[in-house]
DNA sequence: AGGTAACCGAGACGGTACGTCACGTCTTTAC
DNA sequence: GTAAAGACGTGACGTACCGTCTCGGTTACCT
């Protein structure tokens, strides 16, 4: 797992001086690539992307593509998070009802529309190959999932939620809807499940007042 | 879409004396197709699996199962609903609030271990192929969910449920959860989430007594 | 190396009836395929010929020669021999130093030109395949040595040649500068070589009357 | 052709003075080389080596390599002919007979075994690369080829010979049988030959006396 | 009983993409 | 200017499956 999430950078083999012998990676390579494979899954889903698409595309050879990814999703992985607007930056708000409404806000900000069938695309890959999954987890999931976690543990000690809830599962009713919607093709997240769902999946942790 | 659907059966060829000219489809040829898909399924992920591999398993031409099925996915879903186990029975109880929690604990039995991942692997193949979704859905989906839909409404007019709720959300909120645990490879749905989630999801549904 | 050998005829496969279940093999195929190579052979020395240009010249899957032929020598071999002018005759005359002056002009004429070019590659790409050198063997030397053979033991009998030579050693000399010259390029087998080659290579068969 | 064969030396560049600027040739460098290049074909055919391996096991750049030989049988045949025991010495004998006898018999020793092999490579290289073919004679061929043309012309001249035979066929009936032998792969040249060639050979020029 | 039509197995077909290898060139720093 | 290192674009390799096709042969119902 780890080597292959680390594959395209190359701290590893660097000493102190960091001198790296040998013809250095091409950027306008690796510029290429990301974005061929950017303009190449508007057209196609992830599944239909071809490595040897991308390389004709990108006017580059297969082997500089697999010298730095280790599969297809990788590449899509990568031209995905270098998009402006898929940065996820964590609030730090009062509440942990305003945290997690910020996040889940932002979450669907980045999963509309194209950029959606792209992780849909990865989580389809990442059924048939453990590598990818664990990608998706350490490249998209981690970050965006650990601040939830957080906050909710900080919202059942607060009292601002249900303290009877399992952490774990709750993650799973917070996410879990969104990439339902996701994987669920043409319609995807449309403008009512926008506006509505991070009040009714707040409902499912806040203890209730009558 | 629904042309596909249909393929494996003959209604339409039929006249209403139900003669059919030729020689009939093979009894023994379907079943060992389905079979095989089912032991292969067992050492395989779907995305590995191939026409060819069950063709060879089973014994059969390859243009007999294409003649059938449209696509390996619709065979695998045929081998998993064939199955003893996967049925689904929907229960007729006095509150919504019980036949939401029959149901998700029929589900979660129905999605655990091996078959969980052979829906995870349909799931994935329909990210590629829009016949591949209105098969999960046509097949797979509809019967289990749209009593949940039914008994989300009941409980919002009876009193139950929170009447200020999106049905459509609240059943991806029910869905959401259990299809990414199904997603997330080799946990999967746990004993723990097994146990609890059934509570700890229709908390987000009920109006919660101070 | 037999497997190799036999891999285009299916005989080993077939029963008293002669049936062969499945799609038979396309002749159509076959012959773009022989007469691809051949023409790509005139423009293309064997090293530089690739299977795929064969392929993409035959409008023919790549599958479709591997699954015929182990490799592109063997291609070349049977396109070699296929043609007109090449098969070998063996005749019958009266003195052992007529049958072999018959069969060495039969060889020359077999090996000038274009077709010397072919067998160069063969023989060339034999020292890195075994298979190869095999082939040649059996496809091409056997039935054309082994009349020189008889003819030489059948001289040394009767009188007509040195009794005293050894036959392996005299098949070598009278095939060894044939191929010499087949492999030293662009002038290769010459009027000159071919027209004195024959007498003169007998001469060290013959016993020198004073 | 010439500038290729030329490639490693490196007197055209030089001035009277003999001053070179710059950093001089790494002969440590030039040695691994050739070392390298000698064990690895101990273990593979020429066809098999690849300049890669020789520079990875010479841990030597490519580039030194592509400096210094314009391919890689030229890498071989500077590495073979380094050698011990591959120098050709022509004798001074009183007869031509005797000359073309120590020559042939000298060929012999340097044909056999794993040096054949390397022979039988670059043959094999130069039908694809005429520039190998012109290497393969300049610097093997020539050097031990001339001597043996005069000496028939010799014999011709002073009644050892057959005054009747064209030389350079001649020459190819001397060498043709040596060749063939080493292109055959597993026997070669084998100790029967070995014993018998020459004077089997010879017997081709000779005036046979009744 | 014979005809007709769809079925069946087998496996060859033209394709596409795979991931790998070696090519010969280029680009860097160091000597 | 030579050297080691290694990334680069290129092109072919041999393999796996795709979905289609073409055979001989089978199995039913209908006249």
């Amino acid at each position: 797992m780890a080597q292959a999430l680390e594959k395209n950078t190359q701290e590893e083999k660097q000493d102190d001086s960091g001198f790296q012998p040998g013809r250095p990676r091409s950027e306008k390579s690796r510029k290429a690539i990301l974005e061929s494979t950017r303009r190449l899954l508007t057209h196609m889903p992830l599944s239909e992307l071809s490595i040897e698409a991308i390389a004709k595309k990108a006017k580059v050879g297969k082997t500089t593509i697999y010298r730095w990814w280790p599969n297809k999703a990788a590449v899509a992985m990568e031209a995905f998070l270098e998009q402006p607007g898929v940065q996820n930056i964590i609030p730090t708000t009062a509440t942990a009802e305003d945290a997690i409404r910020k996040q889940l806000e932002s979450l669907i900000r980045q999963l509309r529309g194209q950029n959606g069938r792209i992780i849909a695309g990865i989580i389809a890959e990442s059924q048939s190959n453990s590598d990818v999954l664990d990608l998706l987890y350490e490249k998209f999931l981690k970050e965006r999932v650990s601040p939830l976690y957080e906050k909710i543990e900080e919202g059942k000690a607060n009292g601002e939620f249900n303290p009877s809830l399992n952490t774990e599962i709750a993650l799973d009713m917070l996410m879990g809807p969104l990439f339902l919607r996701v994987l669920s093709g043409e319609h995807g997240i449309d403008n009512n499940f926008a506006e509505k769902y991070p009040n009714q999946a707040l409902y499912a942790l806040k203890v209730q007042a009558s």
